[in-house]
DNA sequence: ATGAAAGCGCTAACAT
DNA sequence: ATGTTAGCGCTTTCAT
């Protein structure tokens, strides 16, 4: 495939004209004949000719190209986050660049500086795992950035976050009501703002609940199934009291109950297990997961048009959307079997 | 944030020498003084210059860039893929550009137009629904390209292609061994060369086992769970001698085995249920999914392989490489439970 | 309605 | 070791 590229001056050169006036037909110029046009656009068809969209960017310092920079495109709540950006993207005559950071906070500032370097007109970062300083830094030099899942203490960075507080007293609060009191926390990565999130609303509710609960309750690991198998092997082996598990996400918390498969523990019966995101797995797996849905396609949609707001200055209030999450109950949790009698 | 890029030419006048000299110290030409050097890579931290990759670009006709066409991001199928191939890439210091064409030919071609417009050096095209000359007129124009789950009659397009025909015939065998004779096929799009590939090999192990299939054992339907849902309801509907389903994958098999249990229909006491892909959800799913596992990660990795190969003519032979998918049987299939005594 | 000239930020010759 | 001159493919003035 592929000879030299024909260049706007190839086209010119073809129909008689000045490269200037190719320009004015590709641009939809008002000022150029019907007869010249149509002879420009015939070059054109016959040609191939595609306008170089480097060229036009350099000129026009624009690159219609969005940065999309996530953990792990492979993971189902950031691929349905992804599709809902490039939907609203696409639909904008937007591109999307995609940057996996692997969970890797120096590469996810690599990956920022050469989205930089690229000139993306803005970029979406999902679950940084840079600490305040290093992202607010890195995403200075950018036209526009959206957060997600993510909020900065010192600057405000316009963001969708999903509340994790509020989801995370949402599931302990449940367990609680279940009767469980010794309720453990395979928490993900501990650089994850919403794991620190759901932390935060895991304590709140055992704190209401006049539960102190033990540091070794927590544990952390990457938010995999494999991870999650091994994190929760470390828990219980630990902290036999346990006898209900809040994971980070449904696949950690798929990773709990391959574990608890693996021992014989029957869940729920002999363990509760939660999971969040409710992921189609959630609702597939037995005991189906009871979780926290988050509207994770709605999540990626609502990043990509609040970037193109302020990319394109549509609106001045680039600020912050908050997303409820929801409970959802199925059969993973129960009742915990030590009766209380006070 | 941000107020007028930096260029390199600031550089050059802040540090007191031409942006020639500034161009040699970023590109660590050898032909520079110490002292120079030191004076201008202290501008360049001092006002966080960054190169330009568009101008870059425009001179070095090269961008760095892989385009990677998908039906669906969100499809665990292609997320995976898009993993390995990223993985590729940037080990390469390449960039991938995301392109969904949500499984509609005609927005693939404008994709790939978009893609040709933006001079990438290649692109990977999964599962193109494009016939064959409209594809190979599209792709024609770009440096590279490579294939994924599709070959070209007339022309020669380096491939990555898993063995459906193969896959198609280890799920109808394995069926057949069981006893079903009454095999439905829920196919997917009509226009994907899996699924055609997938229906000959089906085919051809019914034609073995001298079975004449139904044409309407066969239904096309969206590679989605609620597509495959609809496409049983209808398949079981007008073929009730069915005893076996062979789904286009494992999202469309999920489909398969919520229709069977909102109509009660026990799997696989009743019915024989298999899927395709092997995803993480197939072997969570109850009963878990017989199916064919298919290497995505690494076929996502192997495309990107081989189209850098095909760009920087590391290799002539960019050719096809051929993947043997493999038979799980796990428990969405049993023997037919109608006994044949002959 | 069309053309000529300048310049976007950079690299690649070719000087000096 | 450093500077000068072109030019990548296009858009944007400014002329005509």
């Amino acid at each position: 495939m592929s000879k030299r590229r024909v260049t706007i001056s190839d086209v010119a050169e073809l129909a008689g004209v000045s490269y200037q006036t190719v320009s004015r037909v590709i641009n939809d110029s008002p000022n150029v004949s019907s007869e010249t046009r149509r002879r420009v656009q015939e070059v054109i068809s016959d040609t191939g000719y595609r306008p170089s969209h480097i060229a036009r960017s350099l000129v026009s310092a624009r690159t219609a190209t969005l940065g999309l920079v996530i953990p792990d495109i492979s993971n189902p709540f950031f691929s349905a986050l992804a599709r809902g950006a490039d939907q609203i993207a696409s639909e904008n005559e937007y591109s999307i660049l995609l940057a996996n950071t692997g969970e890797d906070a120096s590469r996810e500032q690599s990956l920022l500086n050469l989205l930089n370097e690229r000139y993306v007109d803005g970029v979406i970062v999902c679950g940084s795992r840079l600490d305040d300083t290093s992202l607010f830094e890195t995403l200075s030099p950018f036209e526009a950035a959206v957060l997600v899942n993510r909020r900065l203490e010192e600057e405000f960075v316009p963001a969708v976050v999903v509340d994790d507080v509020a989801g995370g007293r949402l599931i302990t609060d449940h367990l609680l009501q279940m009767g469980h009191r010794a309720i453990g926390f395979v928490a993900g990565p501990r650089a994850s703002y919403s794991g620190q999130q759901r932390l935060l609303g895991y304590r709140s509710s055992l704190a209401a609940a006049g539960i102190e609960p033990m540091p070794l309750w927590v544990q952390h690991c990457l938010p995999t199934t494999d991870a999650g198998e091994q994190a929760t092997r470390q828990l219980l082996k630990s902290c036999p009291e346990i006898t209900a598990l809040f994971c980070y996400n449904d696949l950690v918390a798929l990773g709990a109950l391959r574990y608890c498969a693996s021992t014989d523990r029957m869940v729920p019966s002999d363990i509760s297990i939660a999971g969040y995101d409710d992921i189609m797995l959630a609702n597939v797996v037995s005991p189906a997961l009871t979780t926290c849905h988050v509207p994770r396609f709605e999540v990626g949609r609502l990043a990509a048009s609040m970037l193109l707001d302020c990319i394109e200055k549509r609106v001045e209030n680039c600020s912050e959307i908050l997303i409820q999450p929801e409970l959802i109950v199925r059969e993973s949790t129960a009742a915990d079997a030590v009766i209380d009698y006070r």
